[in-house]
DNA sequence: ACCTGTCAAGTCTGG
DNA sequence: CCAGACTTGACAGGT
């Protein structure tokens, strides 16, 4: 099995190159001129997705063929207040060249909608708003010119006292989902609510792949072995063009076990690793570390030498 | 340069 | 019905 590592967002190496900068909504709107406020929103913005190349070079030059886009890099592209605002336009020199970039270098990119995002809330507001936050990520994965590939992973979502009834619901309204935005979904386990046994039965009635986050199934199993629910989860990928994907973090300690560590500990994950191998030709993990590039790079190092384990790039290794 | 309280959004718990 | 926790990078306003 060949294992890629990627990371999330912003690096811990690479300085000044936050692609995340934001303006808060209050400061917006004490901006008299709205024109000139809008303008520094997408001033703000073209330098996100500046450094959002920044950081692709930096992986091209450690070969790390995977990372996760940050979900800030249009500030207040949803909020209320600028509903009306385009700001593609404008935008769509910058970030045609992130999407030239990824296509050059055969990357694997991704969002992560964060948990505003949740389609088994009763709530009409709520769902309007989920909506219309996926449709966002959808476009800028569009203005980049990425296909389907790049995708977008959610959760499940809230339970609300009666698990079947919302997942009921989230499968009617996700389902509701437009091809266009629903052939750029995954759905991942929860650490609280749906366990990846839920998520799974979800995913194969939606149509989607499943994203195994394997910290989330530590601490919310279900009674669920997941080397167990394994090729089931595999299954779910087998129209993709992309070798499954799973999420890999530590808890931080035992009092917040829920909580990400700075670094990922090995073994939990090798072990897992080694369970799979021999039923998996290829397999994508996401490092969801505090320590971002650098807890890839530690990684790596403690891998290395390990029974078993070769070395391939400085991102990627063989097992079993 | 550095510190601290606050920030768009949702859900859950406890009072 | 409402406040606070959850969790997180970065702002905003202060020294």
């Amino acid at each position: 099995m060949i294992v890629r590592f990627g990371y999330v967002s912003m690096s811990v190496i690479v300085e000044n190159a936050s692609p995340s900068k934001t303006m808060t909504a209050t400061h917006f709107q004490k901006i008299p001129d709205r024109e000139a406020a809008i303008r520094k929103l997408e001033r703000i913005a073209e330098q996100n997705l500046h450094n959002t190349l920044r950081l692709l070079k930096h992986n091209r030059a450690h070969d790390i063929h995977m990372y996760r886009f940050s979900s800030k890099l249009i500030p207040l592209l949803t909020h209320d207040i600028l509903r009306t605002w385009d700001p593609f336009p404008t935008l769509k020199p910058a970030f045609k060249a992130v999407g030239d970039y990824v296509k050059e270098h055969k990357m694997r990119v991704s969002f992560h909608p964060d948990h505003f995002t949740v389609f088994s809330t009763p709530r009409e507001e709520v769902l309007k708003n989920s909506i219309y936050d996926l449709e966002q990520h959808v476009n800028m994965l569009e203005a980049m010119e990425l296909d389907a590939r790049a995708k977008c992973n959610i959760h499940i979502g809230g339970t609300y006292g009666n698990k079947e009834e919302s997942l009921q619901r989230f499968l009617k309204q996700f389902g509701a989902l437009p091809t266009r935005i629903k052939q750029r979904m995954t759905l991942e386990n929860d650490d609280k609510t749906f366990t990846s046994r839920e998520t799974l039965t979800a995913c194969e009635a939606c149509n989607v792949p499943m994203v195994l986050d394997i910290h989330h199934h530590w601490v919310n199993d279900g009674g669920d072995d997941m080397t167990a629910l394994w090729p089931s989860i595999v299954q779910t990928w087998k129209e993709e063009e992309i070798p499954p994907k799973i999420h890999v973090s530590s808890p931080k300690n035992e009092k917040n076990p829920r909580s990400h560590a700075d670094f990922v500990e090995v073994t939990f994950l090798l072990a897992f690793l080694r369970a799979i191998a021999p039923s998996t030709e290829r397999l994508d993990v996401m490092i969801e570390a505090k320590k971002k590039d650098e807890a890839l790079f530690k990684l790596m190092s403690d891998l290395e030498g390990m029974e078993g384990v070769e070395t391939l790039d400085q991102s990627t290794i063989r097992i079993g």
